[in-house]
DNA sequence: AAGTTACTCAACCGCTATGTA
DNA sequence: TTACATAGCGGTTGAGTAACT
């Protein structure tokens, strides 16, 4: 009755990620598809648990999110929605492209709630507080934020392969977004990541033609719109690409997979 | 320079909802 | 209908790091 068990934790890895381990569950993901998390370690080859899988892929390797710090206006949004729908993060999450549960949760608990309180809000009610005793609290010190734009290109390294640096340093939103489009081409042939990026100056560019033909591999439809230039910029990536979230039935031609269930 | 404190966020835990045999 | 597996969600933790003393 019933199914087998997820996992046993028996010889299971917990922990970080390593870059060797983000690589393997990227390409089996791009490549493969997902039809059950249970067994996607088992054909990666990771000693992960299934659900430690998928809370990697969801929250950071998922080639669609966008990272970067929260603008004021995503901020004002996350306090409207949740002035509406409380803790239900994913429900919240939903509104945002790019944007998984996790990091609105952790942005709510770490700079949200303070911000409010600085605003004289109470956090859970989003009525105003009585008693702020945080708004003139001598003690609070408030961490300065590093804006993605202050980190440099040539921090990247030359060869262009991902490494537990330079993952953060191509996060700013633009670098996010281009990535997630470079990486659905992991879906056709198993490359090195970094190998996808071409770096001139402070744009990355990929191939529109290969970029095509492997969204078309993906997608099973055609991505004319891509076809007329030789490389495409991040901001063309902006304009052109808006569907908010890579759905899994962009896999769907892939489902003949040998752990199809 | 070294120690301490504060902060961030990835990852885990435990629970619930849903699906399946 | 029941029992159980699985996926997904929200709360929490703790390692790493930056800022401060």
């Amino acid at each position: 009755m019933g199914r087998k068990p997820c996992c046993d934790k028996i010889g299971l890895k917990r922990g970080p990620w390593t870059i060797e381990e983000d690589h393997r569950l990227m390409n089996f993901i791009l490549n493969n598809g997902i039809h059950c998390w249970r067994i996607v370690p088992k054909l990666a080859g990771l000693l992960r648990c299934g659900k430690s899988c998928r809370l990697r892929w969801i929250n950071y390797l998922r080639p669609d999110l966008k990272r970067g710090g929260f603008t004021d206006a995503e901020e004002d949004r996350i306090m409207e929605l949740h002035s509406q729908l409380g803790n239900r993060w994913s429900k919240i999450a939903s509104h945002f492209s790019g944007r998984t549960d996790n990091e609105i949760k952790n942005h709510w608990n770490t700079k949200i709630k303070k911000k409010m309180k600085h605003l004289g809000l109470d956090p859970a009610t989003h009525e105003p507080m009585n008693n702020i005793m945080d708004q003139t609290d001598p003690n609070q010190k408030i961490k300065p934020t590093i804006k993605e734009g202050e980190k440099t290109k040539d921090q990247i390294p030359k060869d262009g392969v991902i490494t537990d640096t330079t993952k953060t340093l191509i996060m700013s939103d633009n670098d996010a977004e281009l990535m997630a489009k470079n990486c659905k081409t992991l879906c056709a042939e198993e490359v090195d990541i970094g190998s996808l990026f071409e770096m001139q100056g402070n744009e990355i560019s990929i191939s529109s033609s290969s970029f095509s033909s492997l969204y078309s591999n993906i997608s099973g439809s055609e991505s004319s719109s891509y076809l007329a230039e030789d490389s495409i910029s991040l901001e063309q990536w902006d304009l052109d690409m808006t569907d908010p979230l890579l759905p899994w039935d962009l896999f769907a031609n892939l489902d003949d997979t040998p752990f199809l269930l």
